[in-house]
DNA sequence: AATGAATGAGTTTTCATTCAT
DNA sequence: GATGAATGAAAACTCATTCAT
């Protein structure tokens, strides 16, 4: 019987690294066989489980969506009321897990990606469409449809602009005030429409 | 007899084929020889005249700035007070020259060249402390210092975060609705200020 | 208890994997790994029973000249006469085992590896000789010595000749005109060894 | 003034190269780089020049064609009756320019590849068609038009067969015995015709 | 001022082959 | 008897860059 189940182990592995080297090399810079070293395996077999670059790039960015979908779905879980989803869909983009240099490169990567690349480009519309509908779905109970549209729309745009403004200060970036600037917009937008 | 003065012609439509090429090849997948191609000169003009790609790349990121810089400057002279002085600003980062498709990709990708290159870094750091000086200076005309830097901040995000949300939606950008977004944030905080 | 005997049964459904392979992946191009999956094994049993991809070839081109051998063998048995003896010969070459798509590209291809592979073309050269000499033993009987010669020749050329074409023919290949074609050729000769 | 026309004399080179690299490596074990060296050049420009291996290998198929075509059609053209027009036909197949080692090896390699390679097939088809029809015109005039055309299958089928046999033949191939051969068999189908 | 010619260095990709189990 | 895991070696191909003219 021949060892088995090394294949999870190692796309794991590979995407990792990916992400890694995206960081420390720069996108456009990355070739496989960095990856593969980081991962500690050969360039063959990288193609050999992924197929070839570009999917193991394609993995990345979707591995990066489904983690930053899983660490919202958790937060959303714990939350009662509308307002509490509302903080729990922002808290959950600026997670320690999400908010790190490495991430926020590869995050930027697939940004670029998606304005060539059919693939990403899919990958972030439903990114981009989730975003959005989970944050209007509960402004709406807190605020007129009109309004609450208008609002996830900023507030889309402040979490991604936070983002990208972190992703290139310098030192570690903090997630404690990007928090707090997207909850003081919704806060803001919230008690308008009470008036 | 050689035709003499083509320099700056040569350099104007290289930057500018740079570009339209970074636009629909994607930044990564750029060569020296497409955007000669399609300035209409042979790929060692394009080295004659600016040494190398990275060169060449560094001086197209160079021209973004430039010129979005001459369009807020031009802007803010017309700009009687502080509060027209960020209307100057905002509706300056979305004027109709910066915010087309082209342009919105190269600045993306200015953005991710700016995580590794040290020389896009520098130019970024510039473009990002000359955008929140701007606003952090008339701010403070209109409210508290502390509000103005936290306001300064949010703006700024909001611009770069709807920048980067239009450069990957369907269709044309509106910039109409993104400037009215930022405005109706500035008012909303300048509002508050007087609290 | 591991299976047994088994050693034969996978052998054969290497060889006939690998002159299907060949016939629909063309001879340069046919990896192993094709071959195997073809078959059903792993590339490793593949290895582990032929040792090399050059071998499994090589058993594939012994195969080939074994089973003409036999075809050949066959009908000679069943021959009573010299002229009954070449006719068998002719139709044996052209038997419907032999004259498939799948066989004739496999042959093609013995014959581009007998250009340069030492052992293939040996066994090309085993392959020639058997079927010139059977050939001429048969003609002398029916004319003088030095026409036999010739005839066996052109003989073997047209047979050879009409393989190739029959391969590169559009639609199935019709061995009944190819036999009347050499048939008819032999045949005159020997009536002008006759007058 | 830059360096010009290199562009035919490159081509031309390694074509050339193409087909002794063949010859002597063997079609399947061909690399670009085997091909550039013998022409003197770098990798490189084989694939400026050329595109791709598989165009050069292309080209090069379409270069035997042209080649045998005009040798052929300079033997037609000192032809003045149906008769020689035939013998012009055989003898061109079997002219010292065509019949050598690495030319032969090269039509070998060209058989194999028609049958896989949509290209290759079509160019295949264009020769078979050619030889065949030229035959047939001029055999209708020596003989009722149902003989001719088998009597042109079968000159094809010789030709090609001896073609063949002498690839694989130990020594330097002997093209008047092979043109005896044909011219033969064409003969005495004539004098058949007659009777 | 401008370019065709040419290449070295590097990247992705493929594949036969080995090995531990 | 059989295979998943893994790799070294080599191939095609690309591209920034240089140079002679």
């Amino acid at each position: 019987m021949p060892k088995t189940g090394m294949e999870p182990i190692r796309r794991r592995a590979l995407i990792s690294a990916a992400i890694e080297t995206i960081h420390d090399r720069g996108f456009c810079d990355v070739t496989v066989g960095q990856i593969a070293r980081r991962a500690g395996v050969s360039t063959a077999l990288a193609h050999h489980y992924f197929g070839s670059k570009d999917q193991l790039l394609a993995e990345t960015m979707r591995h990066l969506l489904r983690e930053l979908g899983r660490t919202i779905v958790a937060r959303l879980r714990r939350a009662a009321t509308p307002r509490q989803r509302i903080s729990a869909v922002i808290s959950g983009n600026f997670a320690p897990t999400q908010f790190r240099p490495a991430t926020i490169s590869a995050w930027l990567a697939f940004y670029v990606q998606a304005q060539t690349a059919p693939e990403a480009r899919r990958l972030h519309r439903i990114y981009a469409r989730r975003l959005k509908s989970n944050l209007v779905h509960d402004l709406k109970a807190l605020m007129p449809d009109d309004l609450a549209a208008g609002t996830a729309e900023g507030a889309a745009a402040l979490i991604d602009g936070l983002w990208i403004r972190y992703a290139l200060a310098d030192g570690t970036p903090d997630p404690g005030s990007a928090i707090r600037l997207v909850e003081d917009y919704v806060e803001s937008k919230i008690a308008r429409g009470r008036q």
